[in-house]
RNA sequence: GGUGAGGUGGCUGAGCGGUCGAAAGCGGCGCUUUGCUAAAGCGUUGUACCUCAAAAGGGUACCGAGGGUUCGAAUCCCUCCCUCACCGCCA
Protein backbone atom coordinates (compact mmCIF):
# COMPACT_ATOMS: atom_id res chain seq x y z
CA UNK A 1 0.00 0.00 0.00
CA UNK A 2 1.36 3.43 -1.03
CA UNK A 3 1.46 6.10 1.45
CA UNK A 4 -1.51 8.60 1.07
CA UNK A 5 0.08 11.58 1.71
CA UNK A 6 3.03 10.55 -1.39
CA UNK A 7 -0.04 10.03 -3.43
CA UNK A 8 -1.29 13.82 -2.39
CA UNK A 9 1.63 15.62 -2.85
CA UNK A 10 3.44 13.98 -5.78
CA UNK A 11 0.32 12.44 -7.87
CA UNK A 12 2.48 13.31 -11.14
CA UNK A 13 5.57 11.26 -9.87
CA UNK A 14 3.42 8.48 -8.61
CA UNK A 15 1.65 8.03 -11.67
CA UNK A 16 4.88 8.28 -13.92
CA UNK A 17 6.77 5.93 -11.81
CA UNK A 18 3.55 3.32 -11.74
CA UNK A 19 3.46 3.69 -15.56
CA UNK A 20 6.93 2.12 -15.89
CA UNK A 21 4.93 -1.21 -15.04
CA UNK A 22 2.52 -1.01 -17.21
CA UNK A 23 -1.22 -0.72 -17.59
CA UNK A 24 -3.76 2.01 -16.95
CA UNK A 25 -2.98 3.01 -13.24
CA UNK A 26 -2.81 6.29 -13.86
CA UNK A 27 -6.79 6.16 -13.63
CA UNK A 28 -6.70 4.61 -10.07
CA UNK A 29 -4.58 7.16 -8.95
CA UNK A 30 -7.11 9.52 -9.94
CA UNK A 31 -10.04 7.98 -8.12
CA UNK A 32 -7.71 7.71 -5.28
CA UNK A 33 -7.48 11.05 -5.40
CA UNK A 34 -11.15 12.06 -5.75
CA UNK A 35 -12.44 9.38 -3.05
CA UNK A 36 -9.44 10.94 -0.85
CA UNK A 37 -11.00 14.36 -0.82
CA UNK A 38 -14.39 13.22 -0.33
CA UNK A 39 -13.18 11.42 2.36
CA UNK A 40 -11.71 13.91 4.35
CA UNK A 41 -14.48 16.76 3.53
CA UNK A 42 -17.00 13.99 4.72
CA UNK A 43 -14.67 13.42 7.93
CA UNK A 44 -14.02 17.50 8.89
CA UNK A 45 -17.74 17.61 9.15
CA UNK A 46 -18.24 14.75 10.85
CA UNK A 47 -15.55 16.20 13.62
CA UNK A 48 -17.02 19.60 14.06
CA UNK A 49 -20.18 17.60 14.67
CA UNK A 50 -18.99 15.29 17.57
CA UNK A 51 -17.09 19.07 19.13
CA UNK A 52 -20.41 20.44 18.96
CA UNK A 53 -21.78 17.48 20.88
CA UNK A 54 -18.96 17.12 23.44
CA UNK A 55 -19.85 20.67 24.43
CA UNK A 56 -22.87 20.43 24.34
CA UNK A 57 -23.15 17.39 26.54
CA UNK A 58 -20.69 18.66 28.66
CA UNK A 59 -23.19 21.90 29.28
CA UNK A 60 -26.12 19.57 30.52
CA UNK A 61 -24.26 17.67 32.80
CA UNK A 62 -22.91 20.58 34.60
CA UNK A 63 -26.51 22.04 34.77
CA UNK A 64 -27.97 18.61 36.07
CA UNK A 65 -25.06 18.64 38.69
CA UNK A 66 -26.98 22.42 39.17
CA UNK A 67 -30.68 20.86 38.88
CA UNK A 68 -31.23 23.40 36.36
CA UNK A 69 -33.64 22.64 33.18
CA UNK A 70 -31.56 20.93 30.24
CA UNK A 71 -34.74 19.54 28.17
CA UNK A 72 -33.45 21.94 25.36
CA UNK A 73 -30.13 21.15 24.85
CA UNK A 74 -30.47 17.38 24.77
CA UNK A 75 -33.11 17.65 22.09
CA UNK A 76 -30.19 19.76 20.28
CA UNK A 77 -27.93 17.18 21.10
CA UNK A 78 -30.18 14.07 19.97
CA UNK A 79 -30.74 15.66 16.82
CA UNK A 80 -26.81 16.53 16.45
CA UNK A 81 -26.30 12.70 17.57
CA UNK A 82 -28.52 11.85 14.56
CA UNK A 83 -26.28 13.89 12.06
CA UNK A 84 -23.60 11.98 13.46
CA UNK A 85 -24.92 8.89 12.75
CA UNK A 86 -25.24 9.46 9.61
CA UNK A 87 -22.10 11.13 8.72
CA UNK A 88 -20.09 8.50 10.55
CA UNK A 89 -21.50 6.15 8.21
CA UNK A 90 -20.22 7.89 5.04
CA UNK A 91 -17.03 8.31 6.78
CA UNK A 92 -17.03 4.30 7.73
CA UNK A 93 -17.72 3.73 4.12
CA UNK A 94 -15.53 6.65 2.03
CA UNK A 95 -12.69 4.86 4.05
CA UNK A 96 -13.37 1.39 2.88
CA UNK A 97 -13.58 2.35 -0.32
CA UNK A 98 -10.39 4.50 -0.06
CA UNK A 99 -8.65 1.45 1.52
CA UNK A 100 -10.11 -0.96 -1.19
CA UNK A 101 -8.46 1.48 -3.93
CA UNK A 102 -5.54 1.92 -2.20
CA UNK A 103 -5.10 -1.81 -1.42
CA UNK A 104 -5.09 -2.88 -5.22
CA UNK A 105 -2.72 -0.68 -6.16
CA UNK A 106 1.19 -1.97 -6.99
CA UNK A 107 3.51 -0.81 -5.37
CA UNK A 108 6.13 1.94 -6.89
CA UNK A 109 9.13 0.51 -8.36
CA UNK A 110 12.68 1.62 -7.14
CA UNK A 111 14.22 4.09 -9.31
CA UNK A 112 17.41 1.48 -9.77
CA UNK A 113 15.11 -0.88 -11.71
CA UNK A 114 15.60 -1.18 -15.47
CA UNK A 115 12.35 0.38 -17.21
CA UNK A 116 11.10 -2.63 -19.34
CA UNK A 117 7.86 -3.76 -20.70
CA UNK A 118 8.19 -7.37 -19.61
CA UNK A 119 10.14 -10.49 -18.75
CA UNK A 120 12.51 -10.35 -22.34
CA UNK A 121 14.01 -6.92 -20.82
CA UNK A 122 14.68 -8.29 -17.45
CA UNK A 123 18.91 -7.72 -17.75
CA UNK A 124 21.01 -10.33 -16.57
CA UNK A 125 23.12 -9.49 -13.86
CA UNK A 126 25.34 -12.11 -13.10
CA UNK A 127 25.64 -15.84 -14.13
CA UNK A 128 27.66 -18.56 -12.47
CA UNK A 129 29.03 -21.83 -13.56
CA UNK A 130 28.57 -23.49 -17.29
CA UNK A 131 25.27 -25.08 -18.41
CA UNK A 132 27.43 -29.21 -18.25
CA UNK A 133 27.89 -30.77 -21.66
CA UNK A 134 26.83 -34.37 -21.69
CA UNK A 135 28.43 -37.09 -23.54
CA UNK A 136 24.96 -38.64 -23.93
CA UNK A 137 21.52 -37.14 -24.28
CA UNK A 138 20.19 -35.75 -21.22
CA UNK A 139 17.06 -36.97 -19.49
CA UNK A 140 14.86 -34.92 -17.83
CA UNK A 141 13.29 -34.62 -14.17
CA UNK A 142 10.15 -37.37 -15.22
CA UNK A 143 12.04 -39.80 -17.15
CA UNK A 144 14.86 -39.85 -13.95
CA UNK A 145 12.56 -39.91 -11.64
CA UNK A 146 10.12 -41.96 -12.91
CA UNK A 147 12.67 -44.69 -13.24
CA UNK A 148 14.55 -44.48 -9.90
CA UNK A 149 11.57 -44.54 -8.23
CA UNK A 150 12.05 -40.66 -6.71
CA UNK A 151 8.18 -39.52 -7.46
CA UNK A 152 4.71 -41.21 -7.88
CA UNK A 153 3.33 -38.72 -10.24
CA UNK A 154 -0.04 -41.25 -11.35
CA UNK A 155 -0.95 -42.10 -7.86
CA UNK A 156 -0.42 -38.39 -6.57
CA UNK A 157 -2.95 -37.68 -9.17
CA UNK A 158 -4.92 -40.71 -8.59
CA UNK A 159 -5.65 -39.23 -4.45
CA UNK A 160 -5.06 -35.01 -5.22
CA UNK A 161 -5.35 -34.50 -9.06
CA UNK A 162 -3.28 -33.09 -11.64
CA UNK A 163 -0.59 -30.67 -10.16
CA UNK A 164 0.08 -33.04 -7.23
CA UNK A 165 3.05 -35.05 -6.47
CA UNK A 166 4.38 -37.88 -4.21
CA UNK A 167 8.15 -37.98 -3.40
CA UNK A 168 8.97 -42.22 -2.41
CA UNK A 169 11.49 -43.29 -1.52
CA UNK A 170 15.09 -41.93 -2.17
CA UNK A 171 13.22 -39.19 -3.58
CA UNK A 172 11.22 -37.92 -0.69
CA UNK A 173 14.55 -38.40 1.36
CA UNK A 174 16.49 -36.41 -1.19
CA UNK A 175 13.60 -33.26 -0.67
CA UNK A 176 14.14 -34.13 3.31
CA UNK A 177 17.65 -33.70 2.91
CA UNK A 178 18.18 -30.74 0.74
CA UNK A 179 15.13 -28.84 3.27
CA UNK A 180 17.70 -29.81 6.30
CA UNK A 181 20.82 -28.49 4.46
CA UNK A 182 18.86 -25.61 3.52
CA UNK A 183 18.27 -24.90 6.95
CA UNK A 184 21.42 -25.13 8.27
CA UNK A 185 23.19 -23.20 5.33
CA UNK A 186 21.31 -20.45 6.36
CA UNK A 187 20.98 -20.50 9.91
CA UNK A 188 24.45 -21.47 10.74
CA UNK A 189 26.41 -19.49 7.83
CA UNK A 190 23.88 -16.74 7.17
CA UNK A 191 22.62 -16.21 10.59
CA UNK A 192 18.91 -16.37 9.91
CA UNK A 193 16.69 -17.27 12.96
CA UNK A 194 14.69 -20.56 12.03
CA UNK A 195 10.75 -20.38 12.62
CA UNK A 196 8.37 -23.07 11.84
CA UNK A 197 4.98 -20.70 10.77
CA UNK A 198 1.52 -22.25 10.81
CA UNK A 199 0.63 -22.99 7.04
CA UNK A 200 -3.08 -21.53 7.80
CA UNK A 201 -3.29 -18.00 8.10
CA UNK A 202 -6.23 -15.11 8.59
CA UNK A 203 -7.22 -13.43 5.86
CA UNK A 204 -5.43 -9.97 6.98
CA UNK A 205 -2.02 -11.66 7.42
CA UNK A 206 -2.56 -12.58 3.41
CA UNK A 207 -3.92 -8.95 2.92
CA UNK A 208 -0.72 -7.85 4.94
CA UNK A 209 1.80 -9.19 2.28
CA UNK A 210 -0.10 -8.02 -0.60
CA UNK A 211 -1.91 -11.67 -1.84
CA UNK A 212 -5.12 -9.98 -1.05
CA UNK A 213 -7.35 -8.69 -2.06
CA UNK A 214 -6.14 -8.49 -4.91
CA UNK A 215 -5.49 -11.89 -6.51
CA UNK A 216 -8.00 -14.00 -4.27
CA UNK A 217 -9.12 -16.44 -7.65
CA UNK A 218 -5.68 -16.72 -9.10
CA UNK A 219 -3.81 -17.66 -6.27
CA UNK A 220 -4.68 -18.67 -3.08
CA UNK A 221 -6.77 -21.59 -1.46
CA UNK A 222 -9.08 -20.73 1.03
CA UNK A 223 -10.75 -22.76 3.69
CA UNK A 224 -14.64 -23.48 3.15
CA UNK A 225 -15.68 -21.64 6.26
CA UNK A 226 -13.60 -18.04 4.74
CA UNK A 227 -11.78 -18.08 7.80
CA UNK A 228 -8.39 -19.34 7.02
CA UNK A 229 -6.36 -19.41 3.95
CA UNK A 230 -3.83 -21.85 2.86
CA UNK A 231 -0.35 -20.35 2.91
CA UNK A 232 0.80 -19.68 -0.77
CA UNK A 233 4.79 -18.80 0.47
CA UNK A 234 6.10 -18.51 4.17
CA UNK A 235 6.41 -14.96 3.11
CA UNK A 236 3.05 -14.27 4.26
CA UNK A 237 3.01 -15.78 8.31
CA UNK A 238 7.06 -15.01 8.71
CA UNK A 239 6.29 -11.44 7.45
CA UNK A 240 3.16 -10.61 9.43
CA UNK A 241 4.70 -12.46 12.47
CA UNK A 242 5.49 -8.64 13.91
CA UNK A 243 2.57 -7.03 12.78
CA UNK A 244 1.26 -3.98 14.74
CA UNK A 245 4.19 -3.98 16.27
CA UNK A 246 6.39 -1.49 16.96
CA UNK A 247 10.15 -2.70 17.28
CA UNK A 248 12.96 -1.37 18.77
CA UNK A 249 15.46 0.07 16.20
CA UNK A 250 18.36 -2.18 17.69
CA UNK A 251 16.63 -5.55 16.84
CA UNK A 252 16.72 -4.57 13.32
CA UNK A 253 17.37 -6.22 10.89
CA UNK A 254 15.44 -9.61 11.70
CA UNK A 255 16.30 -12.39 10.02
CA UNK A 256 13.95 -15.72 9.52
CA UNK A 257 13.98 -18.63 7.52
CA UNK A 258 11.39 -21.76 7.20
CA UNK A 259 10.78 -24.23 5.92
CA UNK A 260 7.22 -24.97 4.82
CA UNK A 261 4.89 -26.10 2.22
CA UNK A 262 3.13 -23.70 -0.38
CA UNK A 263 -0.53 -24.01 -1.91
CA UNK A 264 -0.97 -22.45 -5.14
CA UNK A 265 -4.08 -22.61 -7.31
CA UNK A 266 -1.51 -21.32 -10.56
CA UNK A 267 -5.17 -20.47 -12.05
CA UNK A 268 -3.55 -18.36 -14.27
CA UNK A 269 -1.14 -20.50 -15.17
CA UNK A 270 -3.46 -23.08 -17.23
CA UNK A 271 -1.83 -25.13 -19.35
CA UNK A 272 1.84 -24.56 -18.55
CA UNK A 273 4.16 -26.86 -16.84
CA UNK A 274 1.80 -29.38 -16.70
CA UNK A 275 4.03 -32.37 -16.63
CA UNK A 276 6.50 -33.09 -13.75
CA UNK A 277 7.23 -30.81 -10.98
CA UNK A 278 7.85 -27.55 -12.28
CA UNK A 279 4.35 -26.19 -11.37
CA UNK A 280 2.62 -28.00 -8.65
CA UNK A 281 -0.13 -26.82 -6.83
CA UNK A 282 1.43 -27.73 -3.45
CA UNK A 283 5.15 -27.49 -2.57
CA UNK A 284 7.70 -27.14 -0.55
CA UNK A 285 10.08 -24.07 0.29
CA UNK A 286 12.55 -22.62 1.89
CA UNK A 287 12.40 -18.83 2.68
CA UNK A 288 14.08 -15.71 3.50
CA UNK A 289 12.21 -13.13 5.33
CA UNK A 290 13.92 -9.57 6.23
CA UNK A 291 12.65 -6.65 8.43
CA UNK A 292 14.67 -4.05 8.39
CA UNK A 293 14.99 -0.43 8.40
CA UNK A 294 14.56 1.92 5.17
CA UNK A 295 18.57 3.28 5.24
CA UNK A 296 19.69 -0.23 4.84
CA UNK A 297 17.10 -2.71 3.00
CA UNK A 298 18.75 -2.28 -0.43
CA UNK A 299 21.78 -3.33 0.92
CA UNK A 300 19.77 -6.43 2.40
CA UNK A 301 18.34 -7.28 -0.56
CA UNK A 302 21.71 -8.03 -2.27
CA UNK A 303 22.37 -9.75 1.02
CA UNK A 304 19.51 -12.17 0.86
CA UNK A 305 20.03 -12.62 -2.68
CA UNK A 306 24.11 -13.36 -2.48
CA UNK A 307 22.73 -16.18 0.24
CA UNK A 308 20.25 -17.28 -2.04
CA UNK A 309 22.93 -17.84 -4.45
CA UNK A 310 25.38 -19.73 -2.61
CA UNK A 311 22.62 -22.71 -1.99
CA UNK A 312 23.27 -23.22 -5.73
CA UNK A 313 27.22 -22.51 -5.84
CA UNK A 314 27.55 -24.74 -3.11
CA UNK A 315 25.17 -27.48 -4.96
CA UNK A 316 27.26 -26.94 -7.66
CA UNK A 317 24.27 -25.73 -10.33
CA UNK A 318 24.79 -23.50 -12.52
CA UNK A 319 22.26 -20.58 -12.40
CA UNK A 320 21.89 -16.74 -13.35
CA UNK A 321 20.54 -13.55 -11.73
CA UNK A 322 18.22 -11.60 -13.38
CA UNK A 323 16.73 -8.47 -12.18
CA UNK A 324 13.25 -8.19 -13.11
CA UNK A 325 12.16 -5.05 -14.93
CA UNK A 326 9.55 -2.76 -14.24
CA UNK A 327 6.75 -4.62 -16.37
CA UNK A 328 7.80 -7.51 -14.38
CA UNK A 329 7.96 -6.74 -10.99
CA UNK A 330 5.68 -8.32 -8.73
CA UNK A 331 2.56 -6.42 -7.18
CA UNK A 332 4.18 -6.12 -4.03
CA UNK A 333 7.72 -5.61 -4.78
CA UNK A 334 10.02 -2.72 -5.65
CA UNK A 335 12.76 -4.56 -6.38
CA UNK A 336 13.57 -7.93 -7.75
CA UNK A 337 15.98 -10.47 -8.45
CA UNK A 338 15.20 -13.78 -10.13
CA UNK A 339 17.58 -16.70 -9.20
CA UNK A 340 17.32 -19.11 -12.57
CA UNK A 341 19.10 -22.18 -12.02
CA UNK A 342 19.91 -24.60 -15.26
CA UNK A 343 18.04 -27.66 -15.96
CA UNK A 344 20.01 -29.57 -18.42
CA UNK A 345 17.07 -31.93 -19.20
CA UNK A 346 14.47 -29.34 -19.94
CA UNK A 347 17.34 -26.89 -21.64
CA UNK A 348 16.34 -24.07 -20.03
CA UNK A 349 16.57 -22.15 -16.84
CA UNK A 350 14.14 -22.28 -13.95
CA UNK A 351 13.38 -19.46 -11.90
CA UNK A 352 14.03 -21.35 -8.34
CA UNK A 353 14.13 -18.04 -6.19
CA UNK A 354 12.67 -14.43 -6.70
CA UNK A 355 13.96 -12.16 -3.94
CA UNK A 356 12.28 -8.39 -3.20
CA UNK A 357 12.30 -5.83 -1.14
CA UNK A 358 9.01 -4.52 -0.73
CA UNK A 359 10.08 -1.29 1.33
CA UNK A 360 7.75 -0.11 3.43
CA UNK A 361 4.26 -1.54 1.00
CA UNK A 362 3.60 -4.50 3.30
CA UNK A 363 4.81 -2.86 6.47
CA UNK A 364 2.38 0.07 5.73
CA UNK A 365 -0.76 -3.09 4.97
CA UNK A 366 0.27 -4.63 8.29
CA UNK A 367 0.95 -1.66 10.48
CA UNK A 368 4.82 -2.82 10.93
CA UNK A 369 7.08 -0.32 12.67
CA UNK A 370 10.28 0.51 14.35
CA UNK A 371 11.06 3.52 17.05
CA UNK A 372 13.67 5.03 15.49
CA UNK A 373 17.05 6.82 17.08
CA UNK A 374 14.66 9.74 18.19
CA UNK A 375 11.86 8.42 18.97
CA UNK A 376 9.64 8.32 16.44
CA UNK A 377 7.74 5.56 14.80
CA UNK A 378 8.34 4.69 11.35
CA UNK A 379 7.70 1.80 9.03
CA UNK A 380 10.25 -0.97 8.58
CA UNK A 381 11.13 -2.19 5.61
CA UNK A 382 10.29 -5.96 4.44
CA UNK A 383 11.93 -8.25 2.55
CA UNK A 384 11.77 -11.69 1.16
CA UNK A 385 13.05 -14.65 -1.20
CA UNK A 386 13.08 -18.10 -1.42
CA UNK A 387 16.20 -19.96 -0.59
CA UNK A 388 15.25 -22.10 -2.37
CA UNK A 389 11.99 -23.89 -3.77
CA UNK A 390 12.35 -27.15 -3.27
CA UNK A 391 10.78 -28.91 -6.41
CA UNK A 392 12.71 -27.04 -9.09
CA UNK A 393 16.03 -27.44 -7.37
CA UNK A 394 15.16 -30.69 -7.14
CA UNK A 395 14.61 -30.98 -10.81
CA UNK A 396 17.85 -29.40 -11.47
CA UNK A 397 19.67 -31.54 -9.26
CA UNK A 398 19.12 -34.56 -10.54
CA UNK A 399 18.98 -33.68 -14.12
CA UNK A 400 22.66 -31.98 -13.54
CA UNK A 401 23.75 -34.99 -11.81
CA UNK A 402 22.73 -37.70 -13.78
CA UNK A 403 24.58 -40.35 -15.06
CA UNK A 404 25.07 -42.16 -18.35
CA UNK A 405 23.42 -45.41 -16.73
CA UNK A 406 20.44 -42.95 -15.10
CA UNK A 407 21.43 -43.01 -11.56
CA UNK A 408 22.40 -39.52 -9.75
CA UNK A 409 25.67 -38.71 -8.52
CA UNK A 410 24.97 -36.43 -5.52
CA UNK A 411 27.25 -32.91 -4.95
CA UNK A 412 29.51 -33.80 -1.76
CA UNK A 413 27.81 -31.53 0.57
CA UNK A 414 24.37 -33.60 0.30
CA UNK A 415 26.54 -36.90 1.08
CA UNK A 416 26.06 -36.26 4.78
CA UNK A 417 22.61 -35.82 4.78
CA UNK A 418 21.55 -38.02 2.34
CA UNK A 419 24.26 -41.61 3.67
CA UNK A 420 24.60 -42.09 0.22
CA UNK A 421 26.91 -40.42 -2.71
CA UNK A 422 24.57 -42.01 -5.47
CA UNK A 423 21.19 -42.58 -6.18
CA UNK A 424 20.54 -45.81 -8.43
C1' G B 1 -15.75 -28.96 22.92
C1' G B 2 -17.04 -27.48 28.41
C1' U B 3 -16.40 -24.26 32.72
C1' G B 4 -14.27 -20.05 34.99
C1' A B 5 -11.27 -15.49 35.00
C1' G B 6 -9.62 -11.57 32.23
C1' G B 7 -8.20 -7.99 28.08
C1' U B 8 -6.92 0.00 30.31
C1' G B 9 -1.09 4.20 28.12
C1' G B 10 6.39 1.53 27.41
C1' C B 11 5.31 -1.67 32.01
C1' U B 12 2.52 -2.47 36.78
C1' G B 13 -2.20 -1.02 38.15
C1' A B 14 -6.78 2.33 39.68
C1' G B 15 -11.08 3.87 37.53
C1' C B 16 -18.90 5.99 40.88
C1' G B 17 -22.42 6.73 33.26
C1' G B 18 -20.72 13.40 32.80
C1' U B 19 -15.22 17.91 34.24
C1' C B 20 -11.35 10.65 32.13
C1' G B 21 -6.76 10.51 27.18
C1' A B 22 -7.69 8.35 31.73
C1' A B 23 -5.24 8.25 39.21
C1' A B 24 -0.87 6.24 41.24
C1' G B 25 3.78 3.79 40.85
C1' C B 26 7.81 2.24 37.74
C1' G B 27 10.49 3.28 33.42
C1' G B 28 11.96 7.18 29.64
C1' C B 29 13.22 12.34 28.57
C1' G B 30 14.46 17.46 30.27
C1' C B 31 15.88 20.86 34.08
C1' U B 32 17.70 22.10 39.16
C1' U B 33 21.09 20.82 43.09
C1' U B 34 26.35 18.43 42.51
C1' G B 35 33.64 18.27 41.31
C1' C B 36 31.57 13.31 39.30
C1' U B 37 28.19 9.48 40.48
C1' A B 38 24.23 8.27 43.47
C1' A B 39 20.06 10.39 45.67
C1' A B 40 16.42 14.12 45.82
C1' G B 41 13.20 17.96 43.79
C1' C B 42 10.53 20.08 39.66
C1' G B 43 8.65 19.46 34.88
C1' U B 44 7.59 16.35 30.84
C1' U B 45 6.31 11.77 28.62
C1' G B 46 0.85 7.52 23.61
C1' U B 47 -1.04 6.64 18.56
C1' A B 48 -3.79 7.87 14.25
C1' C B 49 -6.36 11.35 11.65
C1' C B 50 -8.59 16.29 10.33
C1' U B 51 -7.68 21.57 10.05
C1' C B 52 -3.53 25.10 8.92
C1' A B 53 1.04 27.17 3.11
C1' A B 54 4.29 25.51 7.24
C1' A B 55 5.27 25.85 12.36
C1' A B 56 2.45 27.13 16.43
C1' G B 57 -2.31 26.36 17.60
C1' G B 58 -7.12 24.13 17.30
C1' G B 59 -10.13 19.73 16.73
C1' U B 60 -11.72 14.40 16.38
C1' A B 61 -11.05 9.38 17.43
C1' C B 62 -8.74 5.48 20.17
C1' C B 63 -9.24 2.02 27.39
C1' G B 64 -9.17 -5.99 22.63
C1' A B 65 -12.85 -5.51 17.95
C1' G B 66 -17.77 -4.49 16.31
C1' G B 67 -22.74 -3.25 17.45
C1' G B 68 -26.53 -1.39 21.10
C1' U B 69 -28.72 1.63 25.32
C1' U B 70 -28.10 7.05 26.63
C1' C B 71 -28.39 14.00 25.79
C1' G B 72 -23.48 11.72 27.19
C1' A B 73 -20.01 5.09 27.66
C1' A B 74 -13.31 2.90 29.70
C1' U B 75 -17.72 2.44 32.95
C1' C B 76 -24.29 -0.67 31.33
C1' C B 77 -26.09 -4.61 27.43
C1' C B 78 -25.09 -7.99 23.08
C1' U B 79 -21.82 -10.45 19.53
C1' C B 80 -17.01 -11.66 18.15
C1' C B 81 -11.60 -12.12 18.78
C1' C B 82 -7.71 -13.13 21.95
C1' U B 83 -5.12 -14.52 26.64
C1' C B 84 -4.87 -17.40 31.13
C1' A B 85 -6.56 -21.59 34.32
C1' C B 86 -8.97 -26.19 34.90
C1' C B 87 -11.82 -30.37 32.62
C1' G B 88 -12.82 -33.45 28.26
C1' C B 89 -10.91 -35.12 23.57
C1' C B 90 -6.77 -35.68 20.49
C1' A B 91 -1.18 -36.07 17.25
Amino acid sequence: MLDIRLLREKPDFVRARLATRGGDLSSQVDAILAQDTERRRIETELQKRNADRNRLSKEIGQLRAKKLPSAELEAQVRKTGEEISALTEQVTQADERQKLLLLNLPNLPHASVPVGANAEANPVVRTWGEAPAYPFTARDHIDLATTLGLIDFERAAKISGSGFICFTNQGARLQRALIQFLLDLHVEKHGYIETAPPFLVRREAMVGTGQLPKFEQEMCYGLEDGALYLIPTAEVPVTNLYREEVLPEADLPKLFVAHTPCFRREAGAAGKDTRGLIRVHQFDKVELVKLTTPETSHQELEKLTADAETVLQLLGLHYRTIELCTGDLGFASAKTYDIEVWAPGQGRYLEVSSCSNCEDFQARRMNLKFKDSEGKNRLCHTLNGSGTALPRLFVALIETYQQADGSIQLPEPLWDYLKVKVIK
